[in-house]
DNA sequence: GCTTTTCCATACCTATAGGTATAGAACTTT
DNA sequence: AAAGTTCTATACCTATAGGTATGGAAAAGC
């Protein structure tokens, strides 16, 4: 991805470093809400800089995604991993909390650059939809598993429970926005839980 | 609210519609998705006229979250009157639903502006925030008297419930600004609906 | 009809946005 | 050590942001 040079004078900052400095500022701000001056301060390096190792602030802002999909949603790969319909949705449920609550960020940045990217340029409001989409897919083909299993009690569908579920975790993200704290917002985890229709 | 000057020429657009047309543009592109030019480009007004009118972005904006709320958000209110907590919810939900998807506007407006404004200046989250604070008081009150009416099978707190509910109708607004139909939606709501732990 | 008040239109202000040209310094390879 | 790259620093570019000064036109009250 990174084309390393091999001639010249090497880069004298981590671009992995930096990175991560960038999206906790997109975190933060949102995409339109970060500013390049707040990048490339926080970041300690010059404009030029930037554009030289990201290319510019849209390419810099995936790169942040990519990012932020590895470190902060590996956590839904492994809910679908889970034995049960009812364990997955533990999982996600939980998890959600954890990254809408875990560190100095709150919320979710996939819901925030959704809700927020809805009247930015159509190539990153594509991108992130693209993202949610996808992560979308993989919980409904666990769920037409657990339904084929005969796991539900109440007819249902796997798009629906899928939908339900995905709600909670965006409410959860909104919530912890908004101030919510963790045991508050488990709180909520726990409400979907115990009325979970599948046994 | 508004000095209504009797000498002097009288202005000639109409502060209802010309408020009405700012609504329409924060919902779908948040408040500071919004220019000015947006803003007079659609009111049909010039920029001074606007001033003299409205203040200055800020005060327009919460005229705009004040007639919002009083046009769209009214099912809230009517939805604490309801006879039982199940049907406060189901109020609840399907009206989110509504709004989300009613018009030419995707979301709640709410939603879209505590995720959209965080990083915005305080005065205008905290007022977001206070907002989305008093409607979640009218629901956590409602959900108490039902608690006390003895209406939930499982033990629960009204806080809890409440907060369980609004993260549905957050992601509600989340999905249908992403994309999702009406008839999507309905599902969520008949999801959360079909396993209400209330009788 | 005159005065006064308020409106609208144009043009402008400062600050900041994203992005880049230029030039010199620093490092790697040969 | 010299040559060849690629870095960083500074300064700048254009566009747009929110907001305002100014002047002339229009309508009300007297």
């Amino acid at each position: 991805m990174e084309k390393l040079a091999t001639r010249g004078r090497p880069r004298e900052f981590d671009t992995d470093v930096a990175l991560a400095e960038a999206l906790r500022l997109f975190w933060q701000k949102g995409y339109e809400g970060t500013s390049l001056t707040d990048l490339t301060d926080a970041m300690g390096i010059t404009r030029p800089s930037l554009y030289a190792a990201f290319g510019n602030k849209e390419t810099l802002f995936r790169r942040a995604l990519d990012l932020y999909e590895k470190d902060k949603l590996a956590y839904i790969g492994e809910a679908v991993e889970a034995p049960t319909a009812r364990a997955v949705a533990e999982t996600l449920l939980l998890g959600s909390v954890d990254v809408a609550t875990g560190g100095e960020c709150r919320g979710c940045m996939g819901v925030i650059s959704m809700v927020g990217c809805q009247s930015v340029e159509p190539s990153i409001r594509d991108d992130v939809n693209a993202r949610a989409e996808s992560a979308k897919q993989l919980i409904v083909d666990r769920m037409q598993r657990a339904i084929d299993a005969g796991e539900f009690a109440v007819p249902t569908s796997a798009t629906a429970i899928t939908r339900y579920l995905l709600a909670l975790m965006q409410g959860i993200s909104v919530q912890a926005q908004s101030g919510a704290s963790r045991s508050e917002l488990l709180e909520v985890a726990e409400s979907a839980l115990l009325s979970w229709p599948s046994r």
